[in-house]
DNA sequence: TCTATTATACCGAATGTTCGTTTGAATAAG
DNA sequence: CTTATTCAAACGAACATTCGGTATAATAGA
């Protein structure tokens, strides 16, 4: 099996079970590879596994998520289409977020500039989109913080109330938290 | 030492690193106590642990954010008692959520029932302060959702980002949120 | 009062288990 | 043959937990 297709199957246990909840069994049973196999692909151990994830996830997001929002189209308009993303991504809220989940105890210490770096490009790239549209510099940065913060907010809510509707209605907002002012 | 004594210094174990993460050496030393004396306390171990810092936490909300809302002044006046309680609580946003932390892994398994109710009963305790201004039920939930989304989400971008002052403009608009229409 | 008993608080040392990781051999591919 | 994958088995380290015991203090019986 290519290392490509391993990655994927990686990420719902390091997803549900944070850093340090996540075994390498169930790596293992998961990828349904043995653990050998495992560190034949990632002789890093965990910590390699871990990274390759994000930076997959990475990847994924700038496809699935920053792309839409280059095109030519109304500034609503790639919103929606970020949105959809976004749905996508968290599958409507039932999948935690890396960056929750990695900003914990240990996974902290190994991925803190990683996350940080993560996040920060989530929230320049939203800005910009508010900017475009001509909110000033600091009203759109504050906009781009709010839109995180009802996206990361519903995804602890939904984890716990199992109410998908509750993200669904979240995200909806996004696009007018990011053109207010 | 005393049992009550006890539970606080555990605490920031649990709320830095996770059920899983915490390891109770870990806890051992946050507390001066050997393990075998923990478990003199504990008997239950780890879980027992888990679980009693769930009931102090939920009796100190209870205390310090949900009481400053049963007095007789002015609906805004309670909100920014609630707030400032809030604050205190999550130390500007620089100490995760339980609900948040504890709703992983192996941890979700053990807790949930806990973290639901607690949840919910946060939830019913915005919305009745939303009702008690006028405004009408369905929207005081989605008002008290909102409100709970925005403490969630910006504890998570506190926690990559260092920058306690997102936490601070977070709770800050708490009071308009749960009172908009 | 003095002593015997019980209960509580605590700890050093060991328990068995699970963890992440490594090894060396078997198999598959070219 | 050579190289890349896969595997079962085993490794030491760290884990949660238990055991056997000491120290202190409260309680009770004489």
């Amino acid at each position: 099996m290519p290392k490509e297709e391993v990655i994927p199957k990686l990420i719902p246990v390091f997803r549900h079970c944070g850093y340090e909840g996540a075994t390498v069994s169930q790596l293992s049973k998961a990828t349904g590879l043995k653990k050998a196999s495992l560190y034949h692909y990632f002789q890093g151990g965990k910590e390699e596994m871990a990274k390759a994830v994000l930076e997959y996830i990475s990847h994924w997001i700038e496809e699935h998520i920053f792309a839409p929002l280059q095109t030519e189209k109304p500034a609503l308009d790639r919103l929606n289409a970020m949105c959809a993303g976004i749905d996508e991504f968290y599958k409507s809220g039932q999948d935690p977020c890396f960056l929750a989940v990695m900003s914990l105890g240990e996974a902290d210490n190994l991925f803190h500039q990683q996350l940080e770096q993560s996040l920060k490009k989530w929230l320049d790239t939203l800005s910009a989109i508010a900017e475009e549209t001509g909110i000033p510099p600091q009203q759109a940065k504050e906009n781009a913080e709010d839109a995180m913060i009802t996206i990361q907010g519903a995804l602890v809510l939904v984890r716990v109330t199992k109410d998908t509707q509750v993200f669904h209605r979240a995200i909806a907002k996004i696009p007018e938290i990011l053109l207010s002012n």
